[in-house]
DNA sequence: GCGTATCTTTGAACCGGTTCAAAACCTTCA
DNA sequence: TGAAGGTTTTGAACCGGTTCAAAGATACGC
């Protein structure tokens, strides 16, 4: 039947015996060269070389090194998510920067099915996860605290507070951006949302919001009205969609909306994805950015000074809180590590005064 | 001195133990629960839940099982570069894709310096490599030929027979780039390379081409010149630029050449990136892109669409080279296996006839 | 009551290394 | 010659599981 016997490659402790010395020292050999002796090393890498073993493999050090020197970057996207989602994109970049520093590997972990998450979480081989929580968030959560490995939660605070988060003060975040828009004269505003329970959209209610699973979306509604009713603004008209952040779901929205007889002069919008959306329904209906209305969006990616018109936004330190989750895994470990990150307002042209007519 | 014992946490034997069987049945409880009695299979469960494990250890298995699950992909680049270069950030889409599909993991490796590259490619937890073979092919080629795992090198064609490649075909793209510039009218050619050699730039000769050790732009250079020679063009006259893909060595390529009496008409860029920056010079100078001159790139990255004008350029499938490159490990593993993808030609504004006072 | 077929469980071998206390070996010096 | 001191090497224990042939248990037919 020829050669079926597939040869297993040489073990160290072939290496040992063809060397004539223990299994020890041949490890030595290839961990620690200079305590062994000269003569004795050069004769185990003379006996390595000729049965063809090329070095300990790393699957056999890693059960009693204990570490594998890799962080795990997880998600319920599909991998593809970590090179074409803007925001992703620059996150890992902060990411791997940390990483590179540290000489840390990264391992990508996702899911095309439920299944397929479970298994990868729980097989990942890897010191600690980082969690890029958006929708599903809980599942990987769950999972990863399976895993009894240090991990940290991004982007989408959570509200338990047992568990590791890098995030931004999205109540803040959102008051300035809400600030902004009120200093520039508005008074007519609605509020396109990021999901607040899984798969939602539509019309919310104020009972909807307040039971968010999301706290992101929550904590930014929260924030628009807290300094919308400080500016004396009747927060109870203010029009709140929830949307999937994709056109999908958002047209609809933006339909509602502009069909009314007083459109709001002011969109607020939970993500800058969602205003990129916005932005390009409206060029399509005509109506002026930001000379009918102003636009403002959440996130800072780069997108932003490259949409038309560029995108007035809350900019969140997005590459540096990749660098402190990394930061988190390595430094912290185990240890419940809760850190909040300041957003800035990057003003673009998709905000201005609203239009003399609807000035109150 | 307080609890300095570090619990290491209970393993698979701790539960055999706790619940009374053996640690077979125990491992076969958390692998194949079907082939134990409900009752056992109960016990066991109730007695990894009293002493707190959460299923078998990834690190453990991994040694029986042999198998990683997850593919290394390495580059001599920092590991940012996975996300911010737009030729990568496409080629990861087509891995991520066959690798979403197959289940499989993605490991980035990477190097910040020379002995990490060593070290992460000797450790790196993985079934097999995907080469980026960009400088430093050499050094990585070997690294992962030590590990005697599976490996593919990428992009760069490589003139070693005995190692896996998935590229395109640089001889025949370069024709049709010279071969659309060729019909367009030009006879005034001049070629901005990538390196020869490790490191090289500025004017290349003709030896010094033929030496390179990059395979990919000497087979460039080739199709380059094979092409206008059928159209007898003195192609001993043609210019030929080695450059780094940055500024600091495209910028004295084209001062020399837009110096010249006569400049070139047509520029023949070995890869979109040098275009980019060939079209933002000529910008700056005032000089028409196509009116006074025509670019040709070479890569096809979506930037492509969006420069100004939009690059005309040779179009890879990137990520199709990702795909088959996750299919040559993954079916293929130790075979050598080599392929060789079509490119096409992506006629968009940066090509044009050459003014009419140019016409010979 | 007993042989047989089926279902469960066991226990030892194995995956491929690292580690470290103790043993062996070498020098040096009184 | 022997004890002390330094350098190498050994070998067993360990890392945390999986696997599979064989033993043990249970059910069934006659």
């Amino acid at each position: 039947m020829g050669k079926l016997i597939l040869d297993k490659g040489p073990k160290l402790v072939d290496v040992a015996n063809a060397a004539g010395v223990s299994k020890g020292t041949a490890s030595n050999v290839f961990n620690r060269p200079e305590i062994v002796s000269k003569e004795v090393r050069e004769r185990v890498l003379a006996a390595a070389a000729s049965i063809g073993y090329s070095g300990p493999d790393p699957k056999g050090r890693l059960l009693s090194a204990g570490k594998v020197n890799a962080i795990g970057v997880a998600t319920v996207e599909p991998l593809g998510y970590f090179f074409t989602d803007p925001f992703a994109r620059v996150l890992m970049t902060g990411i791997t920067e940390a990483c590179d520093a540290n000489g840390t590997g990264i391992s990508l972990v996702s899911a095309a099915n439920e299944d397929e998450l479970i298994w990868n979480v729980r097989n990942a081989l890897v010191d600690g996860f980082i969690l890029f929580c958006l929708e599903g968030a809980e599942r990987l959560i769950d999972l990863s605290r399976e895993r009894q490995l240090p991990f940290v939660a991004l982007a989408f605070g959570h509200r338990d507070e047992t568990i590791s988060v890098v995030a931004v003060d999205n109540v803040e975040g959102a008051r300035v951006a809400a600030r902004h828009m009120a200093e520039l004269g508005h008074r007519d505003f609605a509020v396109l949302a990021m999901e607040f329970q899984e798969g939602g959209f539509g019309r919310a209610t104020p009972e909807r919001i307040a039971r968010s699973t999301f706290s992101a979306s929550g904590d930014r509604v929260k924030g628009y009205l807290d300094e919308l009713a400080s500016w004396n603004i009747d927060t109870s008209s203010i029009p709140i969609f929830e949307t999937l952040a994709g056109e999908a779901t958002v047209h609809p929205a933006l339909e509602e909306l502009f069909s009314s007889p007083t459109p709001p002069t002011a969109l607020l919008a939970q993500s800058d994805r969602i205003a990129f959306i916005a932005l390009d329904w409206l060029r399509a209906r005509g109506i002026s950015v930001p000379g009918d209305v102003s636009v403002i969006g959440f996130d800072g990616v780069p997108e932003c000074e490259r949409s038309t018109p560029p995108l007035t936004t809350i900019q969140q330190p997005i590459a540096e809180i990749g660098r402190r989750a990394v930061k988190a895994i390595l430094d912290h470990g185990h240890e419940v590590w809760r850190e909040t990150l300041d957003v800035e307002l990057a003003v673009r042209k998709s905000t201005a005064p609203p239009p003399a007519r609807r000035i109150r």
